[in-house]
DNA sequence: GAGATTTGCGAGAACGTTCTCACAAATCTT
DNA sequence: AAGATTTGTGAGAACGTTCTCGCAAATCTC
C-alpha cells in the first residue's frame, strides 16, 4: 500500500511512478522536446493516477511569466460601464489562456500607484490601467521603465506613450446635441461628472478625465455648429458625491430660462436628473428631456426609455486584451490610439418640440 | 560605473551593494529573524537605491502562499448584486494584503469547474465560489480535498460543508408580501429568475439556486400566513434570456383576473417587467404594483421608486473575505451558515389600494 | 574570569518547475 | 560496415526567495 502524502503530487512523484527522470516527467507533461509517444503515455497515465496538476506558482517562476495580467480599474456602483468593462476583460482574457489579477482605485491616485506596484511585484506579465487622473503619469512611466507592458484603458494620458483604446466620445456628444436640436431645442443644460474636490461649478476645472475632456468638446463643438451659445449658467462640472450633484441639477432646473434638455456625462449624473425630476414630478420626456453617456439595460426599460450615447464596451475590453497579449508575445510593438465609435441610440426621454410646437422654448 | 542590468534587481544584488549575505538582506527587508538595525539600514538603502521591489512570484514558492484569493463568480449585466458584491470583496481582500483572481462563469458548471481548476493550479490561498448550480458539487468536493479553504457566497449547496455566507431571503420576501397585502394587494404574480434551458413555464423546476428556492419559500410562506393562495397560473419560472421573460411577463398580465402586483427575483425580471408596462402604457406603482429582489441607483431613482428587498452587499463581502481568511490563517475552523438580514425598502412601486379602494382587485 | 547565553550573520538547502547539455542507443547514409 | 545523424533520456543548473542550521563574537551570569 502506497504512503499517503500529505501534499499535493508533484512532478517528482510523478517521475517516480512513471519509472523515468523529472526532465522525462515534464517533457511528458509539457509537450515539448523530443520523447517517445510511449513514455508520454506512461507519464500521463501515471499523473492521471496521482491526480497531478502542475503548479503554476513553480512554473511561472522558471519560465518568467505568470500567464496573468494587472486590471487597475475604478469600480463605480452606478455606472456599469466599467463593471462590463471589467467582465469583457477578465472573459477575453481566460479565452487566451491568461487570469486576471483585479484592483479597485476609487478614482484615487494613491491607490492607483500601489495598485501598480502590488501588480508588478505580482509579476503580472502586464498591466491594464484606467489611469484616474491625467495630470499626474509618473507612476505610469515606471511601469513601462520596468519593462512590463501597459495599455490604457478609456482615457488618454497625454506624455505616456502607451497602446490606448477609447471611444469616440466627441462625436457621440455632438450627435446627441444635433438629435436634441432636431428634437426642437434650444436651451441645453449640461451637467459634467468630474472626480475632484471642488463640490459643483459653472467653473470648468482645470485638470480633466480624457472622455470628458471629449464631451466637454463634442458638447461645445456641436453647439457652435448649430449656431448654439449656452449661457454660463447651463453647464455644471460636479464632484461625483451624495450631495453636489443634487444641487447642481436644481440650480440647473431653477434658472429664469432653464433648459429644456440636459445632457450627462454619465450614469450617476442622469440618476441624480431621474430623482430630482421626479420628486418635482416633472416628466422624463415631456417637462424635461435627458440624454445620458452610456448605455444600460435600465435605460432601455424605463418608460420612457433614456436616450443614450452608447459605447461599445464590449468590444472595447477585448480589443485592450488583445493589444496587450500582442505587446506581451512580443515587444516593441507601436503604441496605438484606438478609436471606437459611439452610437446614438434614440429612445422617449427626448421631448419632440417640433411636434408639439406649445412646448417651444421660446414660449417657456 | 556600474554595469547595466537587464533585469530587475534580486536580493542578492541587493546583499552584494550592502555587503552582506543573501540570508541577511533577506532578514533586513524581510524584517525577521535576528539583525542588527544598523545592518537593516544598510541594506533598506541598498535597495533603495537599487530600486528593488521583492518578486512576490519567488516569496510564494518557497512560502507556499500567494496571498491571492481566487473569486468564481458570475458576472451578470443588469444584475448589479454580483458586481458590487466583487467590489466589496476585491476590496475587503485589498484590505488584508491579498490580491482577486476573478473568474467568471456565466452561470456555466462547466466553466465553474475550469474556473475552479485553474485557480488551484495558479496556487491561490483560499476560493469564494459562487455556485452556479445546487445538483452538482463533485469539484467542490475536489477542492476541499486539495485542502484549500472554500467558502460559498449567496448561495448554499447541500452536501457539501463549508462555510457559506448569504441572505435571509425567505423572510425578505415574506416581507415583501406582506407590505404588498397591507397596501391592499391580494392578486399576486411572481416572477422567477431561473437557470436552466426549459425557457418558461408555471411548473416549478426540479433543481433550483438555493437563494431563489428561499424566495419562493418565503412568497409561499408569506401567502399561506395571509391567507392567500396564488394560482397556479401567477407563478412564472422563467430562463434568464431575452425572449421567454417577455413571454411570461405578458401571459401574467394577460390572465383574466390579472395579478395587481408582480414580485420579481430579481433586477433582470423587473427590468423585463418595466419595459412590457411601459409598451403597455400601464404605470408602475398605479395601473400595476412591482417589488423585486436587490437594490440599485436606478431603483431608486426612477419615478416612482423601485420597491426593493435589499440585501447588504458589501457586508456580505466583507465577512466572506474574513471568514476566508480566517480558514486560511488557522486551517480547521468548522464550516458556519452565516445569514444576513435583508430589508424592505418601500417606494412608490407599489399601489395603494386601501387609499383608493376604487382600485381594489375586487372590483378589476 | 570562566562558563552560559544571546546576538548577528553566512552557507547552503529547499520550494517545483523547465531548460541546457551531454551521452548512449538507434537509425540513417553511402 | 563504419561513420554520420537522429532519437530518447538523465544529470544538474537555474529561477529568487526564505528558512534552518551552525558558528563566531559579544554579552551575561555568579
Amino acid at each position: 500500500m502506497a504512503i499517503q502524502k500529505s501534499s499535493a503530487p508533484t512532478i517528482i512523484d510523478v517521475a517516480e511512478r512513471a519509472g523515468v527522470s523529472r526532465a522525462t516527467a515534464s517533457r511528458a507533461m509539457g509537450g515539448y522536446g523530443r520523447i517517445a509517444a510511449q513514455t508520454v503515455e506512461q507519464v500521463r497515465q501515471a499523473a492521471a493516477e496521482l491526480g497531478y496538476r502542475p503548479n503554476e506558482v513553480a512554473r511561472a517562476m522558471r519560465q518568467g511569466r505568470t500567464r496573468t495580467i494587472g486590471l487597475v480599474i475604478i469600480a463605480d456602483f452606478t455606472n456599469a460601464f466599467f463593471d462590463r468593462a471589467t467582465k469583457a476583460i477578465v472573459d477575453a482574457a481566460k479565452s487566451h489562456g491568461y487570469q486576471v489579477l483585479i484592483t479597485n482605485t476609487d478614482e484615487d491616485i494613491a491607490a492607483e500607484r500601489q495598485a501598480i506596484e502590488t501588480l508588478i511585484d505580482k509579476q503580472v506579465d502586464g498591466l491594464i490601467v484606467v489611469p484616474s487622473t491625467a495630470a499626474v503619469h509618473d507612476h505610469l512611466a515606471t511601469v513601462q521603465k520596468s519593462g512590463k507592458p501597459l495599455v490604457l484603458f478609456d482615457r488618454r494620458v497625454d506624455g505616456i506613450v502607451a497602446t490606448t483604446i477609447i471611444t469616440d466620445d466627441f462625436s457621440g456628444t455632438e450627435a446627441a446635441v444635433r438629435h436634441a436640436y432636431a428634437m426642437g431645442h434650444r436651451r441645453f443644460g449640461f451637467l459634467v461628472a468630474a472626480a475632484g474636490n471642488y463640490g459643483h461649478s459653472t467653473e470648468r476645472p482645470a485638470v480633466m478625465i480624457s472622455s470628458v475632456e471629449d464631451r466637454i468638446n463634442g458638447f461645445r463643438s456641436g453647439c457652435a455648429d448649430l449656431g448654439i451659445k449656452p449661457k454660463q449658467q447651463s453647464w455644471m462640472f460636479c464632484e461625483d458625491n451624495s450631495r453636489d450633484p443634487e444641487i447642481a441639477v436644481a440650480k440647473l432646473l431653477d434658472q429664469p430660462k432653464a433648459p429644456t434638455i440636459i445632457l450627462t456625462t454619465n450614469n450617476d449624473m442622469a440618476l441624480v436628473l431621474l430623482k430630482t425630476a421626479g420628486n418635482r414630478r416633472l416628466v422624463i420626456g415631456k417637462d424635461i428631456s435627458l440624454i445620458t453617456v452610456d448605455d444600460s439595460q435600465w435605460a432601455a426599460a424605463m418608460a420612457p426609455g433614456i436616450t443614450v450615447v452608447a459605447r461599445p464596451v464590449e468590444e472595447l475590453g477585448a480589443i485592450t486584451v488583445e493589444k496587450l497579449l500582442a505587446e506581451i508575445d512580443s515587444p516593441g510593438q507601436k503604441a496605438e490610439k484606438i478609436v471606437l465609435p459611439t452610437e446614438l441610440i434614440a429612445r422617449g426621454s427626448v421631448a419632440n418640440l417640433v411636434m408639439y410646437p406649445e412646448n417651444d422654448p421660446e414660449n417657456y
